[in-house]
DNA sequence: CATGAAATGAAAGTAACTCTCAAAATCTAG
DNA sequence: CTAGATTTTGAGAGTTACTTTCATTTCATG
């Protein structure tokens, strides 16, 4: 059994009886295009790789393909964490500094995402140096997690959200933190990305080491 | 005179007769098509202007419109700044904060930019917001504005500039001024850009207003 | 089992981009 | 000024991601 497969554990069909044939069947679907989309790239290149080769090995329809992913980088990038990331950040306590929060859960997604399927998250950033489309979906959803960021700042601190100040401080964070996941890549994947995490909290919290000696 | 053409002023082949007619053509081409995508866009918007529309009105052919740019977004987004803030920066007094030779860089380039063609400016933040393969672009540029960044940095602060916080800390800036250039396109473009910058400079270096009160 | 709703596949279409090659424009020598 | 080398351009055919439409199949429900 290959690596890849091993992230189908938590959200197989299986593992949830209580859905209908009709949503465990558009689960097994969406696996099956992103293992064919996954071993094709690997077997291929990302390039190389067509979206009606991804089909056929999944046996559907192009169409099928369109309808479950808008985009083939989405094939590659979309998965299911982020609701996991809201439900962990809410979960925090109240007086937590919120970067301690931040902190907490990125530890917390980037241990289940190891656990569950290191080499996907490897091929994931090898992707985002090569790639330019795959690199701006990846801008992209960091974005978002981006606006989960200021609420969580104005919660805490009671600044608007949509404020310049709020918005630039929660970007400098994605694009910092976006910088790791690159760098780590672009250093064949030496290090724990947990650490290189924590020394990059450090720099946005604190500035650059020698800065303020 | 259109607002669009005020473009032209400074590269135009008329003010530098030193070269042969080839390259002054080749000018004229990438002018000419610049033109008419901004013209285009503006009457009928980006998705609905293709590179069939583009080529006909700058009376040339789809291939050498590619010839000129290798994308739709590059034809909006591609400028000739870069160069002038490499060198505007350099010619900052070696003992200035680096922060402060970026601000003024900023500063410069922004005023060049507004003087010179500020609907331009507003134009390309506005499908920055609308359109993501605009809005990708545009990171990218910012990334490697972001390299001129690290240069800085290492130069006055003997840091790394490969090293992970050195890379963290550049591309927190780069994020955070990209997100200042949203935030103005998405507020109606009130305010100016200027003041805009320099309160995200602000946060960027002392974290946000009442964090350490 | 029958009826309605949802998912699929087939097929045709659009548009960005690539490649190739021959024609045209410009440059350079003599 | 002309001949030949070089560069730039245009025409055309091809690839592929993505869209849209519609008929068919598959599942859910009473």
């Amino acid at each position: 059994m290959s690596p890849m497969t091993a992230a189908r554990s938590r959200f197989s069909p299986a593992d949830r009886p209580q859905l209908g044939l009709r949503e465990r069947k558009k689960i097994k679907t969406r696996e099956a295009i992103r293992d064919a989309t996954y071993a094709l790239i690997k077997e291929q290149g990302y390039d190389a790789t067509t979206i009606e080769q991804i089909a056929d090995r999944a046996e559907v329809s192009p169409s099928t393909v369109f309808r479950y992913f808008p985009t083939k980088e989405d094939i590659v990038l979309t998965d299911e964490y982020d609701p996991l990331m809201v439900e962990e950040l809410r979960a925090r306590p109240a007086d937590e500094s919120w970067i301690d929060s931040l902190r907490h859960v990125i530890h917390m997604a980037l241990d289940t995402m190891m656990a569950e399927d290191p080499e996907v998250v490897r091929m994931r950033a090898h992707l985002g140096i090569q790639i330019p489309a795959v690199r701006s979906r990846m801008v992209e959803s960091m974005s978002e997690t981006g606006r989960l960021i200021r609420e969580s700042i104005a919660e805490r601190t009671g600044l608007d959200p949509d404020s310049l100040e709020v918005r630039v401080y929660a970007m400098s964070l994605t694009g910092g933190l976006m910088e790791v996941y690159m760098h780590w890549a672009e250093n064949d994947f030496r290090g724990e990305l947990r650490d290189l995490v924590d020394r990059a909290l450090d720099v946005l919290e604190h500035g650059l080491p020698t800065e303020n000696p």
